[in-house]
DNA sequence: CCACCCTTCGCAAACGTTTCCGCTTTTTAT
DNA sequence: ATAAAAAGCGGAAACGTTTGCGAAGGGTGG
């Protein structure tokens, strides 16, 4: 059950196995008529080109790496999807690593991935740490980030405008009367959190608000964080008008646990989140979110890192993206007696 | 700016290279003064092997393929996070592919990966067709099937027992003194959701119901049809005290339509679902379903497929395992007037 | 009819490893 | 002390491709 090799073909034909290459990969110096004996004994035995002989000689695999912390955060799972579709319709097969946003895991999987030959990789780095030992690495492979996490190091990055976002919502709080607006999510360990607090401050800044903020140690988001962290907050009397979570987990979190509590949501307390994950949308939920354009992120990550690969001496490039408001039901207009 | 291979290594050390890769592949015959100073020398250059020469020696990539339709299912996406994880446990690395449903695209990718040199495939196969044009690669790789819908194929495959499953939760509904039960999905296109199917309709008789059928031509679960399906149901006067869906994702789309339509659930109209997926444990969900052990199911696949990559003359398996009834909001005892 | 060019193909090197085989050199046993 | 065994290492082949170079053959122009 040996696999069957360009040699095979060639001794089945009777020429040289370079030969054999030349006919498969359309080079022109091959006349048609052993060309075509080639393909049909190609389809004869059923040869496949073997992949791993062809990235040594070629010096290239034609695999990207991908280094996410988890698929189970659906922002994650929406963009991989949209990565590896567009990745393999420009050629390249994706090679994925997760990392259970865990530091040492995160350097591990680089190591390792560098070590597959893949030509460059996508990485959503999970915190703002220095990673001084991936350095050595890398300048080896083309990277882009996915995050301004390491917006220092050295190196492409694509993100969207997290304190645009921010500013953007609370602004649109304010606009519907809002006054007291808790910020709702973490503040450390990662740039991209800072930058979304800040986009809050600037507009409660602009605004003439008092920020205000509730968050936790705990530094990553998901619904059970935001649940847990929701009920301290629904344990004592409100003191706010709405909330703008720093993230749809976040958010969704904060859903259940006002529904345990009795608050009501939008009537009670508006509620934004931030992401559009696609379970924001559903109706149950409804929740009104900055939107972050996943498709053209992850289109855009792939496009810039494919420049990488085929030109290594352009300068690292920064991509910022817009977000953009999507209305949907978790946030009211305030009456202004209410105030 | 070369990548240092295992020569380089050699020349700095002053020994072969032979030498050095003794060293690093702790084989005995090497004394220990000159491992030191390879190991050294490795950390000095920034050493890393090259596995895609290491493959071609070896005749192995320690690769394994998954294929899968889509990530924006969230059952997929658990499900190979799971695979990955624990594969990467096992020393192997995750190539993924998605064929968005399209079974050219599943042929495709599959032949992609044989290319590649993966040891071994993971295969979500979305249909129950012949896969004609598949049977020659079959046998050229090891491959675990994650469901039972290619169970005629002479290959290894892994599932939960579905009939078993809707079995279950039409008994349970029974229970609940639930008579007018509406079986809500598809039957066609594919063995397990025929297998769902058939467990309802087993219950229906050893419990003496009518079975009902609300279906679509449409071969995919997801939110939308769940709720395109379910607004035409509720367009008409309610003749179910129940819904048994194929799926969490049609099962919450009905959720949808139900909100909108004003039927109460779990009030007017029990529902339950199956899969359970993570956003069906969302309070604001709180689906009641038959639940797939996920992460037993990602690594007996793993384990199944290692046992066939090491041991080639090994029998195909087939394994399936239990689903359970979780229960929580969505269904309702019916009081017997109610019948 | 000869020289030259172009087409078509074969040979061999190269990619970076692992591993078998064999050669020294050292250790052990007698 | 000598023979045998063991330890430590180098040489070279092999994995399956691509590709530069050279050679043979046929065709064309003078």
């Amino acid at each position: 059950m040996r696999k069957v090799t360009i040699k095979d073909i060639a001794k089945a034909v009777g020429v040289s196995y370079s030969t054999v290459s030349r006919s498969l990969s359309k080079s022109p110096e091959i006349s048609l008529e052993t060309r075509e004996k080639v393909l049909a004994a190609c389809r004869e035995y059923g040869y496949t080109a073997n992949y791993v002989a062809k990235s040594m000689v070629m010096g290239k695999t034609e695999i990207i790496g991908l280094i996410v912390s988890s698929m189970d955060n659906p922002f994650m799972s929406e963009l991989s999807d949209y990565i590896e579709r567009y990745a393999r319709e420009k050629g390249y097969n994706l090679m994925v690593c997760t990392t259970s946003h865990n530091e040492k895991q995160e350097d591990e999987v680089f190591r390792l991935l560098v070590g597959r030959q893949v030509d460059g990789i996508i990485f959503f780095p999970s915190f703002s740490t220095s990673y001084d030992n991936l350095k050595p690495f890398i300048d080896g492979v083309p990277t882009v980030f996915m995050s301004e996490n390491l917006r220092d190091l050295p190196e492409s990055y694509i993100a969207v405008d997290n304190r645009e976002g921010t500013r953007l919502g609370t602004e649109y709080l304010h606009r519907l009367n809002h006054r007291k607006i808790l910020y709702f999510g973490r503040r450390k360990h990662s740039t991209t959190h800072q930058l979304r607090a800040q986009g809050y401050m600037d507009a409660c800044r602009e605004l003439g608000m008092e920020p205000s903020f509730m968050d936790s140690d705990h530094p990553f988001s998901s619904i059970q964080k935001g649940y847990a962290l929701a009920r301290e907050l629904f344990a004592r009397p409100l003191a706010y008008t709405a909330v703008a979570a720093a993230t749809d987990s976040l958010a969704i979190g904060m859903l259940q646990a006002a529904g345990e509590a009795g608050v009501r949501i939008p009537e009670d307390l508006s509620l934004l989140g931030f992401d559009d994950i696609i379970y924001a949308g559903l109706p149950v939920i409804n929740l009104t979110t900055i939107r972050q354009p996943k498709e053209a992120m992850a289109t855009t990550a792939v496009d810039m890192l494919l420049d990488r690969i085929n030109n290594p001496m352009t300068a690292y490039s920064h991509i910022i993206l817009a977000p953009s408001l999507v209305e949907r039901g978790s946030c009211q207009r305030l009456s202004c007696q209410n105030n």
